[in-house]
DNA sequence: TGGCCCAGCTTATCCGGTTCAGTCAGCGTC
DNA sequence: GACGCTGACTGAACCGGATAAGCTGGGCCA
C-alpha cells in the first residue's frame, strides 16, 4: 500500500502542492470551495503529512521528549510515572504531538540524550522529572536552549519553566492531622535525599515539628523501593522509643512498612498509624487501606504538557504551582493506643 | 546555540556533503584518513544528523511505536508495562532508535494511530500488546504493511511476527504444585476474558483440572484492577464450598485478594493459598509475601524490540516463544488446613 | 477603455540529509 | 603513449512538505 503524499492530493484535486498545503493548514490563499474539495480528497485517500518532511521544512519535530532516570525496577513499581505519562499523552495526542520516551541510567546519560535530541531535532521540547538540588541538567538545557518544563520545585530550575505541587503545605497538613489525633512521636521515611522535593518535605517536616514541639520527630532516608522502605520501618519500630505514626514518601514504601508492622505483631492503626504519599489504587488494596496524600497525577502531567507546548510556541517560561495534595484518611490512621 | 548540519562539517573538513555522509555512515567512497578527519570534526562540533532529514531521504523514521490500549487507571498500577518499556528501550537506545508512545482508548483509536503513524512515516514499526481473540488490529496492520511484532499468542497473529510466553505450561505447573500441596478446590480469578492469553490460560486450567479430577475448579472473570479482583475474591470466599487456593491473573488482583481474605478473618496461607501471576516487587512487599509466577519482563521487551528491528530490516516474520514463567514459592502457599 | 488591485492560484526555493552519476588524478598494462 | 581501471571525491537530484514570490484574470474605478 503506497503512502499518499501531498502531490497525490494535489494531482487528484487538479491544483498545485502549494495550494494543498495552504488548504490543509488553514492558511489564506485558496478559496473556501477549493479548500473543502482538497480536504475531502485528503480524507478520502487517507493522507497525513509526513512528519519528517514537515519537521524538515517547518523546523518543528511534532514531538516532545521525556527521559526517565530511574532504575528499571523502581520505574515499574511506582504508578506515578505511568499516571504522569498518560496525562501528558492525553494532552499531546489531542494536538497530534508524539511523545518520545527514553529510559536513562543517570544524569550524564540524560544530558547526552538531550544533546542528541537537540542535534537530531527529534523533539521540540522536553519534560524534566525528579529535580535534584544543584541539578546539572538545568544548565545543560539552558545552554542548548531546548524548550523545557521542569516538573518539580519551586526553586532550582534556573531560567526554565517549571511546575510543582506545594509539598510543604501537604506535609504540614499531614503532621497537624496526626497531632490532632494525639500522636507525638512521628517519623518520616523519606525518598532519595538529593531530590529537590525530598529536601522541601524534609525542611517542612522539621519546621512543623519544631513549631508543634514534637521533639521525637525523626526522618530516615530511603530510596523509594519497598525493600528499603521495609528495612527503614523495621529499624524505626525496633527502637526503644518507637514512633506511633510514620509518614512515607511514596505508596510502595508505605505498603512495605505496613507489612513490616504486621510481621512484627503490631496492629495498624492501633499501634502504628501510617500515611502514604502518592495515593494510587494500591493504597486501597491493602488491609487496612492506607491514609494517603493524593492528587490528580494525570492532570499534573497534562498541565505540564500544556505548559511545555506554550514554551515551544515561544511564550515566556512560566513558574506555576499546581494543585496541592490532599489527605484522604482511611483505615491506617487513628489515635495512638494509650501505653 | 546553532545546531550543526552536515554542511558545517563538510565546510570545516574542506570536502563535500556527500563525502561527509559516506564517512559518517561507514560507506566506501572516502579514504580512511579523510574518514577519520571527518569523524573527528563531527565529534568536535557535536554534530548529530537531523532525524527529519534522514527520515525524509532514507525513508526510515528511526523510531518504533507502542500504543497502549488500557484505561489510565490500570496502566499506572500494573508494573508490567513499565518493565516491558524499560526492556524495549534498552534495546532501542543501544541502536539510537527512539520509542514513540501513545495511550489510546480502544482498538479503533489504536488502529487510527497506526494509520496516522504509517501515513506520517513517524515510526518504522510497532509493538502490539494485549492480543485479543479475533483482533481487528492484525488485519489493519497487515493491510498497511506496517512492520509489527505482536506480543502475545501463539495463534491469532495472522502473518505478523509474534512473541509469546507459554502460559499454558506455567498454569499447569502451578495447578500441579497446588495439588501436590493437597489442594482440591482451586479457583482462578482471570483477567479480561477477550484477551488471547486469558483464553489460553482458561483452556489450560480447564484441561489440567479435568486431568487431575478437580471437579470443584472454577474460573471467575475480572478486569485486572484490584477493585474487581477484591470483589471476585469476596464472592469466592463467601460461597459455601469456598476454594482453598486461588490463582490470580496478575499481581494487583492477588494483593487485593490477600487483603480481602485477611479482612474476612482468614489466615493466608493456612485457610487460603494465593498465587499471583506477574512477579513484581509488590509481591514481596505484602505480608505474607506472595508465591508468584514470574519471568524477566524487561528481557521480554528487549526480545520483542530486537525482533521488530529484524522485521523492519526486512527479515521474515518469526514466531518465537520466549521464556516460560516459573513459580517462586513464598509465604502465601501451603497445604490447606484440615477441616 | 485603460490601469490598478486583489483573491486565488502556480512556481520555485528551501530544509538537511542520502545517493547516484560523473569527474579526475594516478597507476598499471600492453 | 594510449588505454582502461580504480579509488577518492564532487555536484546535483531527490525525499515531501512549507512558504515566499510571481503570475493571472476579473472587478472596480477614474
Amino acid at each position: 500500500m503506497k503512502r499518499p503524499t501531498i502531490a497525490d492530493v494535489a494531482q487528484r484535486a487538479g491544483v498545485s502542492k502549494g495550494a494543498v498545503s495552504y488548504a490543509l493548514n488553514g492558511q489564506p490563499g485558496v478559496s473556501e470551495a477549493t479548500r473543502q474539495r482538497i480536504l475531502a480528497i485528503a480524507t478520502e485517500i487517507g493522507f497525513s503529512p509526513s512528519s519528517a518532511a514537515r519537521a524538515l521544512s517547518a523546523a518543528t519535530a511534532g514531538a516532545i521528549g521525556l527521559a526517565l532516570c530511574r532504575p528499571a525496577r523502581t520505574l515499574g513499581v511506582e504508578p506515578f510515572f505511568m499516571a504522569l505519562i498518560s496525562g501528558v499523552e492525553a494532552e499531546l495526542s489531542a494536538r497530534s504531538y508524539a511523545l518520545t520516551l527514553q529510559v536513562v541510567a543517570d544524569h550524564d546519560a540524560e544530558i547526552a540524550v538531550y544533546r542528541r535530541w537537540w542535534g537530531e531535532r527529534r523533539v521540540d521540547g522536553v519534560l524534566v522529572c525528579d529535580l535534584r538540588t544543584a541539578d546539572r541538567r538545568i544548565p545543560a538545557l539552558e545552554q542548548l536552549q531546548l524548550p523545557a518544563v521542569v516538573i518539580g520545585g519551586p526553586g532550582g530550575t534556573g531560567e526554565l519553566a517549571s511546575l510543582w505541587s506545594d509539598d510543604a503545605a501537604a506535609l504540614t497538613e499531614t503532621v497537624e492531622y496526626l497531632v490532632a489525633l494525639r500522636h507525638r512521636r512521628i517519623a518520616r521515611v523519606a525518598g532519595l535525599p538529593d531530590l529537590r522535593h525530598t529536601e522541601i518535605r524534609t525542611d517542612a517536616f522539621a519546621a512543623v515539628c519544631q513549631r508543634l514541639g514534637l521533639v521525637d520527630a525523626v526522618t530516615v532516608w530511603s530510596d523509594y523501593t519497598g525493600e528499603e522502605g521495609g528495612r527503614a520501618t523495621r529499624r524505626l519500630l525496633s527502637s526503644a522509643h518507637r514512633p506511633t505514626a510514620v509518614i512515607y514518601d511514596n505508596d510502595v514504601m508505605a505498603i512495605a512498612g505496613l507489612s513490616v508492622a504486621q510481621e512484627m505483631g503490631l496492629t495498624v492503626p492501633a499501634d502504628l498509624s501510617i500515611v502514604a504519599w502518592d495515593d494510587s489504587p494500591l493504597c486501597r488494596l491493602v488491609h487496612p487501606p492506607l491514609t494517603a496524600l493524593g492528587r490528580d497525577i494525570p492532570a499534573y502531567g497534562a498541565h505540564a504538557a500544556r505548559q511545555l507546548l506554550a514554551v515551544v510556541a515561544g511564550q515566556p517560561a512560566g513558574r506555576v504551582q499546581d494543585e496541592t495534595a490532599h489527605l484522604t484518611p482511611r483505615g491506617s490512621t487513628a489515635p495512638p493506643r494509650e501505653r
